[in-house]
DNA sequence: CCTAATCCCGAACGGTTGGTCGAATACTCC
DNA sequence: GGAGTATTCGACCAACCGTTCGGGATTAGG
């Protein structure tokens, strides 16, 4: 990780960052003011290089708030692919997706907490908020089915019930700080509130079908 | 409400909007493109007026925002002032707050969904986040009372919880739209799936008293 | 009519913005 | 030691930003 291959070192000056680390600066500099209250200024006084230098790696500015939110994009399609997503039961289906998307949140969290929060005022942040209808539409498909399956509740709008379930998850992105919550505890939490919701559960959780 | 009281009528020029009406355009503005994305000639645009006639109403553009998160600082507080989030069980506060939390987010929508926007790049941003924080509080102590008081699960982290639940609600200005759902059913799903959770309720939904 | 008060506008200000450009630097390969 | 390439910098630009200011328009009261 910290050694650079000899094999791909190419001629030239050597960079100070890769790709990778760059976008993970600029992420951070994003969310902490938000995108449109971040200079080129401020991203060179974070880095120590100088605005003009990220115009040598990227078009613009917009194509840094581009990478950075592909990456989430990217990252929670891929749980959609994932094959517990794909087989079996809905609501197991359903379970898989939540967990997977909290973990995807948790280790992804700069890139889908900008993803989270685009507008849509240029073409880039209104391409991702088409992946995101996108992703939105797979879900309450997903809902749907458990629900014709019979295991989610069939008394409150499937859409609803999508919107305030995924409003849940991404929450996540407005609180979750790493090291205060460990990830998998967040999601624990995440499927049995899902589920199981607050009341205090009456009888020990039998399975049924005995 | 709709008539200027003549007792009130001072002389000059008939101003073309209420501060309130003013407030609701510059909300909405704010709203679309984001607070710093949003220039002043762009509220002169929505409004027909010019930036500089701002500037006889309010100190700047900074006072605007201020006075768009205050409105709903206020709402939600007094929340918290209402009988019955201060008698009984807290497990019943604890279902009047969240009910009546999300009544407020559908009324007032666009001020509360800046006040959650916002990031604290400025003097009155760092104000809202201190007010929000102390909302957070005051919450999180309720759902540890109702814990304490057997009602709510205890297998959880109460902030965990906490967490969820209002980011569950708070998750509402990212996708509700008036006209869409009526507010008082996006209460009842908000309830129904706080307490009881996606599962379906096995027995048929008994209320006793036959 | 006049005066005081309120609202509104056009023009301009200094500062900051995203972006450009040519040159300097530091490396690999020969 | 070149030649070629990738990276970085400083200086600069036009456009836009929030804000200011002087003055004009429109009203109520006298």
């Amino acid at each position: 990780m910290t050694e650079t291959p000899a094999s791909t070192r190419r001629p030239g000056r050597p960079a100070r960052f890769t790709p990778d680390e760059l976008l993970a600066v600029v992420a951070r500099e994003f969310l902490a003011r938000g995108y449109d209250a971040t200079s080129m200024d401020d991203l060179g006084r974070a880095t120590g290089l100088t605005k003009s230098t990220f115009y040598h790696h990227v078009a613009g500015k917009e194509e840094l708030l581009r990478l950075a939110v592909a990456r989430a994009v990217d990252a929670l399609f891929a749980v959609l692919d994932e094959p517990l997503a794909n087989v079996g039961r809905a609501v197991d289906r359903l379970e898989h997706v939540l967990r997977r998307s909290t973990d995807v949140l948790v280790e992804q969290l700069p890139y889908v907490t900008l993803l989270l929060r685009v507008r849509g005022n240029t073409e880039a942040e209104r391409w991702a908020l088409s992946r995101r209808r996108e992703f939105d539409t797979r879900l309450s498909a997903l809902v749907q089915s458990a629900i014709d399956e019979g295991d989610v509740r069939a008394d409150l709008d499937p859409r609803l019930v999508t919107r305030l379930l995924f409003g849940m998850v991404n929450s996540l992105v407005e609180w979750y700080r790493p090291g205060v919550h460990d990830g998998s505890e967040v999601a624990d939490a995440m499927v049995a509130l899902a589920f199981g919701g607050l009341r205090s559960p009456a009888p020990p959780p039998r399975r049924s079908r005995a």
